[in-house]
DNA sequence: GGGGTTAGGAAAGGGGGTTTACGAAGTCCG
DNA sequence: CGGACTTCGTAAACCCCCTTTCCTAACCCC
């Protein structure tokens, strides 16, 4: 059993502290403690911190009622670059950000379906990683670190992907494949855990400690936030929402089973709905998902009934199903994340609202949000950069002595 | 957003070591800090502490490999007495235990359908409590206090029990009554909950950090162990699995909603599996849930076909809303716990085992164990109690000055 | 240019856990 | 039978974390 440490309360306040900063840019000490809820010397502590590792700078002041000025800080946004990468199973997308999480420069790469080869995907992330670098001309040694997000099971410690649905992987080691070729920190998760984190740091989960954060693509999983982190589950495992049944002898998935969500609400699912709904729609893209989702969005728009109906019909699966996690984790926010619930945005999130009204008991659906993500880029990026800044700020806490001269160490009087 | 703090450390350690100690009674220092993971120092203060409460005793030495004999501590049976109320639809349960939670004295009160007001259920209550009290002999001080657990949605702070579905009770004041009646220290929450925490302390949770306990009775749920300690979420509501859809329109809930796995793996759902296999069966006794399970648990050591049938069918359903769990937590462990469970035992489980295997992702299922629970008696009053011993050792934390002389209390040497 | 006011830093203080040192209490063996 | 060796358990020193308190810095106003 894993014991926490006074330290990873320091961890913690770090983030907190850098979370606020980054989210209400030139802000003050004084409103940093209200925010977070911690002492003013405790902000001070932290705010000295990031203000030397260049993190964050000093911009000014600002009056105060009367008395001494308060102290402006911001994000140093030149301060460092991160670097995220969402390998998907059709591309490889790449960017790069400042420390203000802006995007600096992007890269894409597509892969083809033969391609699936370990190699060939480092192939990839190698040279998209260099031109975002190359693009934003910044010095390798900015570069705090490089979050990839591979979708599937993911072993943290040793960077294995252990399996990967797309491609068939077992046990590839993949952050080894990539150390060969990237000199910068890496840190490797699956985007189901990298959408959560961005959410949590800059989305709607922020200064929350209970969230979940539904994760709408061509596959489909639930982030947890609990307890103000991350839950991972005891083998980095846990978020798999995606094949929960939700229809007993339902549609046939992909892993084997029946009526998992996914088959209704991830975009294949949704293409279902929409052909069984309509099987002749001009809506529907047969061999493109993200077509298909942008003519529904497009329909929406002009009040389509078809578009209407199969938004209603998902939102009633997505709905019975997000139902059930208000239920279980009663939650403060459902956070309605990634490219599909972007594209079908607010009509989706309404229906869905319904839905869930409809079947989730009323005392933690009284206390519960559900919002649709407020990030406007790839999230799996900006997670998985996440991942990187968190990184940054974990070594911190590495306290190397500081005692610089190890002073006699000769004092062993070796027994024995 | 809430704040960890350094005291939330020593209260669980204080707890792990608690814990420990009931779990392996006599016990010494060394054995606790290996299973801790605590430094001896450490242990050897919150050994202090738990002996200065009375909790524990120094109940002699054990021998050493050729040093200075390990002392051993043991739980204080008499230090202390602890009682659990179970309040159910038809019946109050309630229980006292010594602090190594054995069972001192019960009692039971029948409760009515007519008898649905809280009053009368405090009355209830409140004789049952005397009765215990009575027949252990115990005088009142000795009472470190008393756990109640009601079904529905209970809010700790206030005491207010919001909604209790079987009584159509809404937010009332059920602490403030109680302690109108009772004198000991109260401690509020449901069922749900108690039993979590039973399994957390005693059951097969103990030590492990990620646990579901899943509850089957006549209602339903899934106490969740996130972190090393109970998940609440945000109203006090987490856990409500009972209500998670899992066939979609299918069976028809006292919620309103169809579908529930309430509905199919409830002692009442069971015996509508029963109804719809073998409609004409002796197994069921229409009107007697209770009945009618120990039926099918007698049929199952016989062979009987049609109860291996209803058995496998209930895991199935069970084993689908497992899964799901398995897969959204990636837990160490599941626990099948309450009477149901315990009544239709080691062939459920093994039907179940199976049946999650089919549908949960091999990731996650292979770190985890689906186990039935140990705990032999009634889990909620046990995990009522349990949060009775918390809140005893809690108030412990409340260091108020220490600055009394009390020193040499009482130099005791240790009886040999 | 003093008083009043507010910001921010330094020091003290209260928790917590661990490491180290040392006395306590046995065993082993000459 | 007593010294040497072991092992336990406590006390003290140390490090980390956060908060409170005190004091100085910086600005406003009169």
């Amino acid at each position: 059993m894993k014991r926490g440490t006074s330290r990873d309360i320091r961890t913690a306040n770090r983030y907190e502290v850098l979370r606020q900063i980054i989210a209400a840019s030139p802000t003050s000490r004084q409103e940093l403690a209200a925010a977070t809820g911690l002492s003013l010397a405790t902000v001070a502590t932290l705010v000295g911190e990031l203000l030397e590792l260049r993190m964050i700078t000093e911009v000014g002041f600002e009056d105060s009622a009367g008395g001494r000025p308060r102290g402006l800080v911001a994000v140093n946004a030149s301060g460092g670059a991160l670097i995220g990468v969402d390998i998907a199973e059709t591309y490889v997308h790449v960017e790069l950000f400042d420390l203000a999480l802006n995007v600096l420069a992007r890269a894409e790469e597509n892969v083809r379906p033969v391609e699936s080869r370990p190699e060939q995907m480092v192939g990839h992330v190698t040279a998209a990683v260099g031109s975002v670098v190359a693009q934003a001309g910044i010095e390798g040694a900015r570069v705090l670190g490089v979050g990839v997000s591979v979708p599937g099971q993911v072993d943290r410690a040793t960077g294995i992907a252990e399996y990967a649905p797309n491609w068939d992987w077992h046990d590839v080691p993949l952050l080894d494949l990539l150390t060969e070729h990237i000199a910068y920190p890496l840190y490797l998760d699956n985007p189901l855990r990298a959408v959560a984190v961005a959410e949590l740091w800059f989305g709607a989960a922020r200064g929350r400690g209970n969230a979940v954060v539904v994760n709408l693509g061509t596959g489909v999983g639930a982030g947890l936030i609990l307890g103000g982190g991350l839950h991972r589950g005891v083998s980095n495992s846990a978020g798999e929402w995606g094949h929960t049944t939700i229809v007993l002898d339902g549609r046939l998935c992909h892993c084997g089973n029946h009526g998992c969500v996914e088959t209704y609400v991830g975009a294949p699912g949704i293409m279902l709905n929409l052909r069984e709904l309509s099987p002749g729609s001009t809506l529907l893209h047969p061999e493109d998902q993200t077509a298909t989702i942008a003519a529904l969005a497009q329909g929406l728009l002009r009040h389509d009934p078809v578009a209407l109906e199969v938004v209603r019909n998902t939102a009633r699966y997505l709905g019975a199903g997000i139902a059930d996690l208000v239920n279980l984790f009663n939650p403060e926010v459902v956070v309605l994340s990634s490219w599909v619930a972007a594209a079908l945005g607010e009509p989706l999130v309404a229906e869905v609202r319904e839905a869930v009204a409809r079947h989730a008991l009323p005392r933690p659906m009284a206390a519960t949000e559900i919002v649709l993500s407020p990030i406007p880029t790839d999230p799996a990026c900006l997670g998985a950069a996440t991942f990187a800044l968190e990184g940054a700020l974990q070594s911190v806490g590495q306290r190397n002595g500081k005692k610089r001269s190890t002073p006699a160490r000769s004092r062993t009087a070796p027994p024995s």
